[in-house]
DNA sequence: TTTCTACTGCAAAGATGGTGCAATTTTATT
DNA sequence: AATAAAATTGCACCATCTTTGCAGTAGAAA
C-alpha cells in the first residue's frame, strides 16, 4: 500500500512540483503551506515521511520538527528538511533535531525522489506498518498480504505470526518468543499449535519462505 | 563498542580530514584509497558504515557498492557516496544501487559528521549478535554460519558449540567448560559426545579451524 | 614401546516437527 | 437468536534429523 508523504512549503510551485513527482512514484501526498498546518496534517494523516521547508511562516521547519519529535506518534517518522538556505549551522541543527536528511534547494525532483526511495527502502524493513520483503507486502493495518500482486487472505493468528516472522527476515524466532508475542504470557497453548499455524501459512503462501530451525524456532527467508 | 567506518577516497587530504573528524566523534575509522582496497578492507573489518568516493581508480564507488551489495555480509551495511560530481544522473544511479545517502563535495566535515550521526541514530540502534572471525560470520540471531559468502547449516548443538569456541578465538575451552556451557550441569553426557560434535563441525566447515589441545580441550583458530 | 588420548564409522536412542483428523471456540450471516 | 462458517487449538502417529554411545584404531606423549 502506498506510503504517505507530507510536504510543507510556503511556495505553491514547489509544493506542486514535488507532489506531482512523488505521486508519479506511487506515493500518497499530503501538503501543508506552513508550520502549523504541517503539524495539523501530520496528526490527521500520520504520514510515514515528512518533508519540511525550513523557512515557513507560522513555525519554521525546525520548530515544527521539534514539536513533532516530542509526540510519541512521530518519534520514529522520517523527517527531511528542504531549504534554500545553505547555512551550515542551520543544517547541523536540523540534523541534530532529529531529521534524517537535509536537502538544499534547488533540488532536482528526480534526485529528491531517489533519496526518498532510498530512505523508504531501508526504513520500511523496520518500522512502517507495511513490511516489504521480496515479493511480499504485509500490511499490518489492513491485515492483508500481497504476493506478486495477488492478495492472500490469512486468519488473524496466521497473519500475526507471518507479520512477526517477516518483521525481521532471517532472524530466528524461538518458540517462546513467538508464544509471548502472539499469545501473550497469560494464555497457554501447546507447542503443536505453532506448528499448525505455520503449516497453514505455508499452504496459503504457496512458496516456502518459512524455514524451520530444529530445536530452535522458525524464521522467514526468501 | 565504537562503530567502525570505512572511508574510501583517492585524495589523501580528504581522507585525512574526514578520519580526523570522525575519530574525534568516537568512531573507529579505516581508510582505503581505491575501489579494490575498499572492498578488501570492508571484508577484513566489516564496518557498519562505508563512505565511498565515486571517482576512484581501480573500481569506482558505484562499482564497489554494487559488488558489496551482492555479498550477504554487506546487504544491510550503510553506504554513503561522497563525490565532487554534481551530475544528477550519477547521483540517482548511486541511490538506486542501494546507497543510503549521497553527499557532494565540498562537504563541511561538521555536516558530514552530523549526517553520519543521524544515520547511525536511526539505523544502527540495535545490537548485532554477530561474531566475526576471519572468513567466518556467526549470526546468533539468524542461526547461520557464513564462510566466504557461503551459508553453512549446523544443527543446534553444533551451532552452539561453534559459537562458544568462536566467541573467544584462541582460547582453549576445557571439556568441562564446554559441558557446562552447552549441556548445563544437570545433563550428563559422555566425553565422546563432544568429540563427535566437533567432528561434525569440522566436516561441515571444511576448513579445520578447531584445534585439539590434547588432554586439555579445544580452541578455535584460523 | 607402552599408554594415553582423541578420531572414525556405525548404529541406536531420542527429540522434534510435520501431517491428518477432530474438538472447541470465535465470528459472521440470516 | 439460531445457524453456519471459519478459525483456533489439540492429539496421536509418523518420518526425519539430532544427539549420543560404542568399539576399534590411529597418533602423540612418556
Amino acid at each position: 500500500m502506498a506510503n504517505k508523504i507530507l510536504i510543507a512549503d510556503d511556495e505553491p510551485d514547489i509544493l506542486e512540483i514535488l507532489k506531482y513527482n512523488l505521486e508519479a512514484e506511487g506515493y500518497e501526498v499530503i501538503t501543508a503551506k506552513d508550520g502549523d498546518e504541517a503539524i495539523e496534517q501530520a496528526k490527521k494523516h500520520s504520514p510515514e515521511l515528512i518533508i519540511l521547508d525550513i523557512m515557513m511562516p507560522r513555525k519554521t521547519g525546525l520548530e515544527a520538527c521539534n514539536i513533532l519529535r516530542m509526540m510519541p506518534a512521530f518519534r520514529d517518522t522520517l523527517i527531511v528538511f528542504l531549504t534554500a538556505m545553505s547555512d551550515e549551522t542551520t543544517e547541523i541543527k536540523g540534523l541534530e533535531t532529529g531529521a534524517d536528511d537535509y536537502l538544499t534547494k534547488p533540488v532536482s525532483p528526480k534526485v529528491l525522489v531517489s533519496k526518498i526511495n532510498a530512505l523508504f527502502r531501508r526504513f520500511n524493513k523496520e518500522e512502517t506498518g507495511i513490511i516489504k520483503v521480496g515479493d511480499f507486502e504485509i500490511d499490518r493495518q489492513k491485515y492483508v498480504v500481497n504476493h506478486n500482486e495477488e492478495e492472500i487472505i490469512l486468519a488473524r493468528k496466521e497473519f500475526e505470526l507471518l507479520a512477526l516472522l517477516a518483521s525481521k527476515p532471517g532472524k530466528v524466532f524461538l518458540r517462546n518468543e513467538i508464544l509471548n508475542q502472539i499469545w501473550g504470557t497469560e494464555v497457554i497453548v501447546g507447542d503443536r499449535t505453532i506448528d499448525v499455524h505455520i503449516r497453514k501459512i505455508r499452504q496459503k503462501l504457496g512458496v516456502d519462505c518459512i524455514t524451520t530451525v530444529k530445536g530452535v524456532g522458525y524464521k522467514f527467508e526468501l
